[in-house]
DNA sequence: ATGGTCGAACGTCGA
């Protein structure tokens, strides 16, 4: 089973790039992050076209998440649990049934934080907390568990190209880098670590020349529980799309597993 | 060293 998280950035502008991708690659499930647009704005009959289950958490203009599956959804759940204030559409998983059992998958946009100064910080580390709670309980069903998308951590500094301009940005914070290893120290897995301690960039700026310059960090992540982990067999960061016409500033990364 | 780019949506924020 091959399961992907993309920050798509956009998926109005986006759309053919997605359709072209998902042709080429045929990817089981995929995560989006950052859709910026309303369910009913989603160009769900596209996808669907492709042999892809549709299921979307958006919000207008801002944020927003969607899972695509080739399997059929036993079960969705919009939002992260712990703030009924929280309005912003962040999280969406989905449940689906496999020979084995079950796979559940989470797809995340975490919130970026930045500027530090601001209350996005704190939003953000809040929304961290909030998350170790909710994977404390899915840790709980020794399910194989996939928590993916951008967290917006870049969690060592193997992890940026230049990881000087990062210092005091909310993506390289220690408090934003302590709350991401409170989740490993859960018992998830960094998926793409399990595979290569060799850095591996999943987002380049599109200012300043930054792909051009090789410019970028490792932002998109998979955590994986031990029952997804046993049974992972590669990570693959999808660099190349980067290069493609009109492509978002993420790239798709793609864990292989034998479920 | 500095200024630089996108998307959504039509002014300006967010990244």
């Amino acid at each position: 089973m091959r399961i992907a998280t993309w920050n798509i950035n956009g998926i109005k502008a986006r759309l053919g790039l997605l359709l072209t991708w998902l042709e080429q690659e045929k990817p089981d499930i995929v995560g989006l992050q950052e859709i910026k647009s309303v369910d009913e704005g989603f160009p769900r009959a596209e996808i669907e076209a492709l042999g892809y289950n549709v299921e979307t958490f958006g919000q207008k203009s801002w944020n927003g998440v969607a899972l695509l599956s080739r399997l059929p959804f036993d079960e969705v759940h919009r939002g992260l649990p712990g703030d009924d204030s929280d309005e912003q559409a962040r999280l969406i998983e989905g449940v689906f049934s496999i020979e084995q059992g079950v796979v559940r998958v989470c797809n995340i946009y975490l919130p970026n934080g930045n500027p530090v100064d601001s209350p996005k910080f704190p939003y953000k580390l809040a929304w961290m907390d909030r998350l170790a709670t909710f994977c404390e309980k899915r840790l709980a069903l020794e399910e194989p568990f996939i928590l993916m998308g951008d967290f917006n951590i870049i969690p060592a500094p193997i992890d940026a190209h230049d990881p000087e301009a990062w210092w005091g940005d909310a993506l390289f914070r220690p408090e934003s880098q302590e709350r991401f290893r409170a989740l490993l120290n859960l018992g998830l897995r960094d998926g793409l670590r399990e595979v290569t301690d060799e850095a591996s960039y999943t987002f380049w700026d599109f200012q300043a020349g930054a792909w051009r310059r090789n410019n970028g960090i490792r932002i998109d992540h998979l955590l994986l529980s031990p029952q997804a982990a046993d049974r992972l067999e590669m990570v693959k960061v999808h660099r190349d799309v980067r290069g493609w016409d009109k492509p978002s500033d993420h790239v798709p990364v793609e864990g292989r597993f034998t479920l």
